[in-house]
DNA sequence: AACAATAGGACTATTTTAGTCCAATATATG
DNA sequence: CATATATTGGACTAAAATAGTCCTATTGTT
């Protein structure tokens, strides 16, 4: 439903070691890898997304290393996503720039667009601290407000 | 974030389009592709899918095509998104079969897994009738409870 | 019989993803 | 200053998923 690839989960995993290790200690690559069972390589190449990212902060040289840029429970799983998977569509209407040819007969009209950005939102409230050993569930209740009012139901 | 297949972007569009036309008379994927706006060949790639995951019946020979398997609304997001995007788990939690390497010293537990799964329950609430027209957003308010009580958030 | 459709799958090309590796740069320390 | 430790940035390959097209068989209508 929700895809993520694996690069993100490891992600997941190395922030949420991360959040388990001495906050003001930077962390080396070799010591996440151990840490978390991951190939060294692999846990280097998510790591500099991390860093671009701005979830973690480096440090070069000896004693050198990363630790996370903000409190575990400062940085929302939204923010991993877009880091991790890219700014990603959620489709591109099935078009590639910004206008769609078939949007003058279009009933849909970015549906899944809309829902996701609402996907999304929810997301901004789950937080790295969340991950770290989640609950068994996860259970969510939503609820769809329409504007136009022909979606207006409170619970299931 | 919610990353859907261009084809299954096509498929809501086709079932849009037959939500949109005479219940009980077939429409044949010729004209479903002149209504959308797709290729033939593409249309008729999707209809099969639909017709396998019995969100759409065929009828075959002169004057066959396809129509709805049920009211509009009794087809949910959910559905569709299985039925064009495979089963697809979230995450292989870094590994293939069901038992992981890394899980005896793995932290995170599949909270990615969990969360799909509630994104999944989520999106059993969206119609079809939903997606035609939507409405200018999908507020999706949303609470995450824990049973085991770290995750208590009533809203933002 | 002729025609109109779907069923099923093969097939190719393109794109995305995963994973590894290397050369350059920065930092701490003796 | 020399050396060892680490990140930075990107190149590179292999594998897998996606998109799109097309062909043949079957089914049903007229
Ligand atoms: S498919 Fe592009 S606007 Fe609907
Ligand atoms: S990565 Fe497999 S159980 Fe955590």
């Amino acid at each position: 439903m929700l895809r993520i690839s694996k690069l993100t989960d490891y992600g997941t995993l190395i922030l949420v070691h991360l959040a388990s290790v001495a906050p003001n200690k930077p962390c080396p690559a070799s010591e996440i890898a151990a840490g978390t069972g991951l190939a060294l390589p692999t846990v280097q190449k998510v790591l500099k997304k991390l860093a671009r990212g701005k979830l973690v902060v480096s440090s070069r040289g000896a004693d050198g290393g990363y630790r996370l840029a903000r409190e575990p429970d400062a940085i929302d799983a939204a923010e991993i996503l877009d880091v991790l998977e890219g700014p990603l569509a959620i489709t591109e209407c099935s078009h590639d720039d910004s206008h769609c040819e078939l949007e003058s007969n279009c009933q849909v009209g970015g549906a899944w667009q809309k829902i996701s950005r609402a996907i999304r939102a929810a997301m901004t409230e789950i937080r790295l601290s969340d991950l770290r050993n989640p609950p068994t569930e996860f259970p969510l209740r939503y609820t769809i407000l329409s504007e136009s009012g022909h979606l207006g139901r409170t619970d299931k």
